[in-house]
DNA sequence: GGTGCCATGTAACGCGTTACATGATTAT
DNA sequence: ATAATCATGTAACGCGTTACATGGCACC
């Protein structure tokens, strides 16, 4: 969701025209390395916008090549940027691929559990060491915004190296101890064919 | 692309039908509380993994209601599998809405963004006071999985909080301040400036 | 005049969600 | 009998991606 409501705030800025709000966002989160969106999908939201009222064409400019044509924020779409401004954004803790990577890791006994933690840390400290240089190469010039979404990303991938830590110490501890127990959704009239989930083969 | 790979690894376990993986998954995860895989999600993937060969029905069960397709792994199915275990996940970090509503406040005069801030701060404490509750609760419970996952979730919060302070200590540092330049779009001959970076996004 | 690239799209796909259809079983 | 609900889907949508089409312009 965010971009829709970023492209919102560029609107508000001023009209702008799709090639314009691309090239506006990537300013704005520091550049195409950073997050480089796509052309179709300016294309496709601002269609999607203007149809939900958002967002209205008021002129098509024909400079060089094919015809442009530049929306602005209607009054409903400065309601919508307000509201987006006045509410809060959930961590989206739970959909986590590796957390289900591990899961089903521990229930393959053909699978070995240690290594897949230990890629996933290598993999980890890679991607720490690749964003804690373009962070020290970043320190001396003036950009804010990557400085603050690099430290954000290095802040996160020490967290997830920590918690990688104590999987690890669990599994220690518990090595082959019995893990879960199945948990049944709890609904009305099982077919009693109830072959459902034993979570872990032991 | 973890439920897809997941789906791999239940099946691995044994065959299943749809309704089977979708409660063997859940059973996984800790719950539907914790993840609550949608069923038709779990009939569009096996769809999709059996058009691209990674799994095969073998047999239709009728005993209650609806027919039920029991599906198992292929050979190649097996390989995706041990593939995903063999590969990192990498840290996303870059795609994050509140950075972008951030970038979009800061670059909106009319916007009040010490008021996001502390919106988005107190979005945050109060999430991570419902998982620190929950948390607690589990801590008696022999509920390896969901333990986990809150602690993931819970650390990845106080980052995310530690974050918010030091957004605001810099903002506090630079009150004024012009805070952004365009970055402007290579374009006409590409001037080869290539600073690409891996780690970031894909 | 090619070659390539800009800027505008369209089309199709993956993943995930909601809404809905269907038939059978079970509870009241 | 009626209502609920289980298990199987289909359809349509949102968001994001890749591949491709189109037409102008810039350079050699």
């Amino acid at each position: 969701m965010p971009v829709r409501h970023a492209i919102l705030g560029l609107l508000h800025e001023r009209p702008r025209h799709g090639y314009d709000v691309r090239a506006a966002f990537e300013a704005l989160v520091g550049g195409p390395a950073v997050w480089d969106l796509k052309a179709p999908q300016v294309y496709t939201t601002l269609a999607r916008l203007e149809r939900d009222g958002l967002v209205e064409p008021i002129e098509t400019q024909r400079i060089g090549g094919p015809e442009r044509v530049v929306f602005r924020l209607t009054d409903a779409g400065r309601e919508a940027l307000h509201d987006w401004f006045g509410t809060g954004v959930h961590g989206h803790h739970v959909r986590d691929e590796f957390f289900v990577k591990l899961m089903v890791a521990v229930a393959t006994p053909e699978a070995d559990t240690r290594e897949v933690l230990r890629v996933q840390r290598a993999t980890l400290f890679r991607d720490l060491h690749a964003l804690t240089t373009r962070r020290s190469t970043l320190d001396r010039s003036c950009d804010l915004a990557r400085a603050m979404l690099l430290d954000k990303a290095i802040m996160h991938l020490e967290a997830d190296l920590r918690w990688l830590d104590m999987v690890e110490a669990r599994l220690t501890d518990i090595e082959r101890q019995p893990v879960a127990q199945p948990i049944p959704r709890r609904r009305g009239r099982p077919p009693k064919d109830d072959l459902s989930a034993e979570a872990f083969s032991a």
